[in-house]
DNA sequence: GTCTATATTCTGATAGAC
DNA sequence: GTCTATCAGAATATAGAC
């Protein structure tokens, strides 16, 4: 899928991959859905264990080092893999919907996420929002524009700067 | 296409969609292919016909209305047609490449972009990358997440504007 | 210019031998 | 648990009648 785009693996050729015939995975999964849904919630778990790789500062003032830090975590997350971003933050596969087990670990993703951005400052949903579509699209502007490179990854600092500020600015 | 994701569409459900069977539309495209050429060249022109609505301001103290109109032109002709938007900004089909015939009409559609957002100050490589991503981050969170909603709309406004005081802030 | 008929290849999935 | 054999249907595309 890394190399082909999310749709593109068939199950010939996954089992191809690990070495079987396509008939034999359905030992394992009983439908290709179920084979996206455990990648879907793999996926999230994986991402949990990124986000926690995170050192916390324990200095206030070390808040803004942090965010992008975090910011950072994030973006190489998603560039490391393009078909595991999409599957995680597009939705890209078309009638695809993740199982309640799966998406409950997604919305544990999402919860830590709120509770690492609200150390920085940002609390209120429309900063949380603008938060999160301006490092998504980061991410899709380095993966669709320069893939393996770092055009973007190197907007991330004043990307995080400016988020901040307009935080601080803008109270409730 | 719009209801059903880009790849989703068929030579048989075009050709039902437009009355005719399948192979009738060979006499029109000589592949698929070519349909999704024709349909990403089609797509830029429309671009370039929505960027040019924005009305020009004349007072230069007006550039950050102008800006904003700007941003909302591109959110809106985005949001309007999601397929369109995957098609023109997230080369999502996989093994598409547009024609050089197409591709120059993405090239003129980018120049006329990079010539108006020349206006509002944004000059440098690093702050039209920054703002192409954080308004594609806009569109896709908005797509994804809220689809037909207004909740990262109604942060353009406010995206604009920190996006303009990062870029007056941080001069050459 | 549209049709029927068809070629070829691919898809996800099932049945049953071993 | 993996295989062979197979199903039923999808896909893009071509040939040739009308």
């Amino acid at each position: 899928m890394r190399s082909d785009g999310l749709a593109a693996l068939s199950m010939r050729d996954l089992g191809a991959r690990v070495g079987m015939k396509a008939q034999s995975l359905y030992s394992y999964f009983p439908s290709k859905h179920a084979i996206h849904d455990a990648m879907f919630r793999q996926g999230y778990e994986e991402f949990l264990a990124a986000i926690d790789t995170v050192d916390v500062a324990v200095d206030v003032a070390d808040a803004r080092a942090e965010a992008v830090r975090t910011a950072e975590i994030f973006f190489d997350f998603c560039t490391a893999d393009s078909a595991r971003y999409q599957l995680l933050f597009q939705r890209s596969i078309p009638g695809f919907a993740p199982s309640p087990e799966a998406y409950a670990v997604a919305v544990a993703a999402y919860e830590r996420t709120v509770g690492r951005l609200r150390r920085y400052g940002i609390e209120r949903q429309d900063h949380l929002d603008l938060w999160t579509a301006t490092m998504t699209g980061l991410v899709s502007q380095q993966l669709a524009n320069d893939p393996g490179g770092r055009r973007w990854r190197d907007l991330l600092e004043p990307a995080v700067v400016m988020l901040l500020d307009h935080t601080r600015k803008d109270p409730t």
